[in-house]
DNA sequence: ACTCGCCCGTGACACTTGTCATGCCGGCGC
DNA sequence: GCGCCGGCATGACAAGTGTCACGGGCGAGT
């Protein structure tokens, strides 16, 4: 019997090799590879083809909700796991949404993280259940995708122009995305606008 | 010769726990408590005596800034160690003004915190290079006072009219302000300069 | 087949924002 | 006293932003 192989995807380099060392104490678990960001957690995962992928969602080049998605889509063997700092209903709703199968929270106790590869592992949802409990009583994301894209590059400070040629888009229809995406949020501007959605967890 | 030991404070549970598998793989350590808060690891530092304390800055209870002053002026034969994501020069400064002798990025690769240990141990200071020069070579905030009360409004979203009305100025004048402490930031816009100030601790 | 929602685009308009030239005033150094 | 600089203000202009009306296409459901 062989041991679960696993992908972990982290930006702290730190909290990356710390949690490596967490699982590399269970006999029946192996990380396989890591990844710093997205980008290289996608490659990897070509590579590797682990059974188990636990990723942050705040990381540079690629979000873990990003990730996860492709994942699902290109690598549906493999089972992901959502480790993260933010109990966001709109974070965990589009966890699953995007297809994963848990979502942990780093408050939680240690050993949980390696319990949770193993059940995922056998086909099991693991959802934090306060967290399950109040996503259901949240309102739900308004924003469609291309308005996060969009709405996010904004609330970064970038300009109309700069983002239409970054996505490809004319600059008014970026325009019209960001009019429609503070009209549904009731924001004056697109900085109120970004700073709603992130605080809901839509970003 | 026996072992260093070594007294763990962070909130997060898992972080937590993976920070101590991390140390456990180092034969020369040994993790001798944890503790998940500031007034915690003080209960701990008493009962314990460790050689070495490492902690998190953002914590409850008690912030790990004042546990590394209250450690220091109790217990000054444990030496202390930050262990955080913020790469802020004013936290860098606070935290060697409380005599902590180690400030260390979680954005450092894993073997460097085993490392620190031993070194600040043996007495040395260990800083992070990056962190150090740029605490001491960045212009302390360029921003004036009127500035950073109008910045601080932008960036929460408000427009140039509300702002000018809430501190008694001209809406020209804001702009103005606003203007000023964009070339100063060297952004494009008054949201990339909330961001950059943010960012460095400015506002 | 039909509607509905999301996607993408255009053009026009009013408003906001960023920049610049210009000025007043009070403190500070010489 | 004088120049000089930083805080504060104004007006004017160009560029960017938010809104609206309107158009097209595509896929999912009834």
């Amino acid at each position: 019997m062989s041991a679960i192989r696993v992908l972990i995807a982290e930006d702290q380099a730190m909290i990356l090799g710390a949690l490596a060392a967490l699982l590399a104490g269970e006999p029946d678990l192996a990380v396989c590879a890591r990844a710093a960001n997205g980008r290289a957690a996608l490659l990897a995962l070509t590579a590797e083809r682990p059974d188990v992928l636990v990723t942050d969602i705040e990381m540079p080049e690629m979000t873990g909700l990003t990730l996860a998605a492709e994942a699902r889509a290109r690598f549906p063997a493999t089972q992901v796991i959502i480790l993260t700092t933010f109990a966001r209903p709109g974070y965990l709703r589009r966890a699953l949404e995007a297809g994963a199968r848990g979502y942990l929270l780093k408050d939680r106790p240690a050993a949980e993280l390696a319990e949770a590869v193993r059940r995922v592992h056998r086909g099991e949802r693991v959802i934090d259940p306060e967290l399950a409990a109040e996503a259901w009583a949240s309102d739900p994301d308004p924003l469609t995708e291309r308005e996060r894209q969009i709405l996010w590059r904004a609330g970064e400070g970038r300009s109309s122009a700069e983002i239409a040629a970054e996505v490809h888009l004319s600059e008014g229809t970026v325009r019209n995305y960001l009019s429609e995406a503070i009209s549904k949020l009731g924001a004056a501007n697109r900085i109120e606008a970004a700073r709603i959605a992130r605080q809901k967890g839509w970003l």
